[in-house]
DNA sequence: GTCTATAGGAGGATAGAC
DNA sequence: GTCTATCCTCCTATAGAC
């Protein structure tokens, strides 16, 4: 695994790096098409197009290179952030920011939480870049939530807390799933829906 | 794996369906807690306290022990279901069974969905006992969604196939797990959260 | 760092006695 | 049907040559 040391960096760490990268996008998508478990190294290895034992001289472990695609996701959502416009509404910057992720997971790109306890969950905790990102993400996420709660765009009496796991849990909303199972809906169509069940809620509203 | 076949049944079945009885709680449980990949048919023995072998005569192979796990869940809300009043409002019925749910998942009763696709969900689809009670829970909530979005107190707007599909989702949303290891709230108070964005969403209403 | 080949072990499933 | 003991496949991880 390598670290980037100042900007000078020369052609044959490049390639390392555009390696490692190819090797994380591939754990993204087998990650999320068949979660953590299932997953081999085989298969990764495979899908890259190296042998095992290489890519072994990049990740330590299996639960390292799980840790290494949460880093990115993480590092992808944190430079969205701060790709939004600042003159935005919190309301609208915490509406894209939970479309986007959205997008991300029907596009295949979201691996799962490891909600159940596991030695995937050692793993990223132990990883100081997927924790540091979370940390990040979960700062700027709660300051758009108290200020949306003030501003009254945002229910005040939820705890900020609350409604911060429930923009997490939209991200791998079982939902989004069952829908594009379904076929019915266009993924665009699918995101609208959740984006309304999720902010205006199932109930009828006063119009 | 044992049939009922007619009212008489000797002491001996019943001994043999109460133990499969306590497989299937066990099995409930580990699912809940570790997931399906994770969970051993091992650990499954030694929960129960038999040998695996013994497991093995009663369920032909680990994923008919899942299967049986979730066929159960699906008796047991087909009968909740059964046991609400029928003077109720749809919009009411489906708050208590979106309630129900919940509290079951937040007790660790609750398998979760097998959302990838694996050797587990061949295994449900085949399960005739599995399939029959997810219908008859679909068809019923089916039922009150439309009713309830007819006389206005569920949003019209929304595809009846999106609210049932929500509705399934928050039976094992995420945002239940990271709530109750937050250890902010007790579980009725997770519950009445979850069930407030759900059904009045995240947005601030008009009061 | 990349490869082939293999060690080491976990876990699903079965054999055969009782 | 229950047990002990075992089989066998799959998978993570490593050894060692190049």
């Amino acid at each position: 695994m390598l670290t980037h040391n100042g900007p000078r960096v020369s052609f044959k760490v490049q390639l390392l790096q555009a390696r490692e990268e190819a090797i994380i996008q591939s754990v993204s998508h087998l990650l999320a098409s068949k979660g953590f478990e299932a997953m081999t190294v085989d298969e990764v290895a495979a899908d890259v197009g190296i042998a095992k034992a290489s890519l072994y001289k990049h990740f330590p472990s299996k639960e390292d290179l799980a840790a290494a695609a949460m880093a990115s996701v993480m590092h992808r959502a944190k430079a969205y952030l701060d790709s939004l416009p600042p003159a935005a509404s919190p309301m609208d910057n915490l509406r894209a920011v939970v479309a986007w992720t959205m997008g991300l997971k029907l596009a295949g790109e979201m691996p799962p939480l490891p909600s159940q306890n596991s030695s995937l969950r050692a793993a990223l905790i132990n990883n100081t870049a997927c924790m540091n990102g979370l940390s990040e993400v979960s700062d700027k996420l709660s300051g758009w939530i108290e200020a949306a709660q003030t501003q009254g765009s945002l229910n005040p009496k939820l705890p900020a807390i609350a409604v911060l796991y429930t923009l997490y849990a939209r991200a791998c909303d079982p939902a989004l799933e069952f829908l594009k199972m379904s076929e019915l809906h266009s993924d665009e169509e699918i995101v609208s829906l959740v984006m309304s069940t999720c902010f205006e809620g199932l109930s009828a509203r006063a119009t």
